[in-house]
DNA sequence: GAATAAGTGGAGAAAAGTGGGGAATATCTC
DNA sequence: GAGATATTCCCCACTTTTCTCCACTTATTC
């Protein structure tokens, strides 16, 4: 699992750094090449590979006789890339996907469970400020969906 | 399980010593990393992360596809931190958790069960005297609301 | 009250992140 | 198909941050 959270930068050549921390676990218990891939709430979620092809297994495994669920996989095979680290520990962020996730030069990379996300740092602090609620409203919330709830 | 509280201090660099009983306990019993995390009435929680690992296992369990799961997830994972200990036993506190958690130089450190609690010194007094209610009063609430009680 | 352990502070070494030049590869044009 | 242009990818160098190490102070223990 990723967890932490990073302020890198992104330079001319549309290069990040992927934390060190991140890269160690990659290089131990995950396969590369990495993937990258537009994600939720205009943010990227890059992943080793081994975790994606579960992904890919779940979607190829929904219901393609749904318009639907055909448009869901196409939306998210559209802006798919495989990225390699160089010997610096960057990957390369074609510029459609920066386009796409509205990245300037200041980006925030957070460790989410299983992926790793990248944000343009504007758009990840107003996501978090915006809609600032506190953990415990959230979980409420959630709590009353029937969601099940967490023990800390 | 943590038990007893120790008053020590942050550092410049941002750095704080973990009372010896608990490092003794995490690497008798437990794994590292260690994970810091922003908890519930604005202190953080310390895990170790064979504890953290089972929280994270129902986080990654819940619903992605649901926004305010999204979210959910984000805002516990936006302000957890992988950290180490160094050769004096200590660990660094990011300035986003310090400031989340409203740390000052002065903290308090209190083994809570299955985790350590790092508070803010002056915020823990006042948690404490300002909701003073006798241990008998606490315990006779919960009863009311059906919470289970405990053998003592 | 001496001896031991725990906590604190700071300097130097190491690592991580950043930027840019240039070689190799690919693409385009004529 | 050759040359020109563009792109990618190494590699090196610099800056900043982090970590390690050593020394000192405070607290416990016997």
């Amino acid at each position: 699992m990723f967890r932490g959270i990073f302020h890198n930068s992104i330079d001319e050549k549309g290069r990040v750094s992927i934390p060190a921390r991140f890269r160690d676990q990659i290089q131990n218990n995950h396969s590369t090449p990495l993937v990258l891939t537009l994600g939720f709430d205009q943010c990227l979620f890059l992943y080793p590979s081994d975790t994606w092809q579960k992904i890919e297994e779940k979607l190829s495994s929904m219901d393609s006789l749904n318009a639907e669920v055909r448009q869901f996989q196409r939306t998210i095979m559209r802006a798919t890339d495989e990225v390699d680290l160089d010997q610096q520990g960057r990957i390369v962020i074609s510029p459609v996907l920066r386009k796409e996730a509205g990245l300037g030069k200041s980006v925030v990379i957070v460790g989410l469970l299983n992926r790793i996300e990248i944000w343009d740092k504007q758009k990840y602090e107003s996501y978090h400020t915006q809609s600032s609620q506190s953990l415990e409203l959230l979980g409420q919330k959630l709590s009353d969906k029937g969601i099940q709830d967490i023990a800390f």
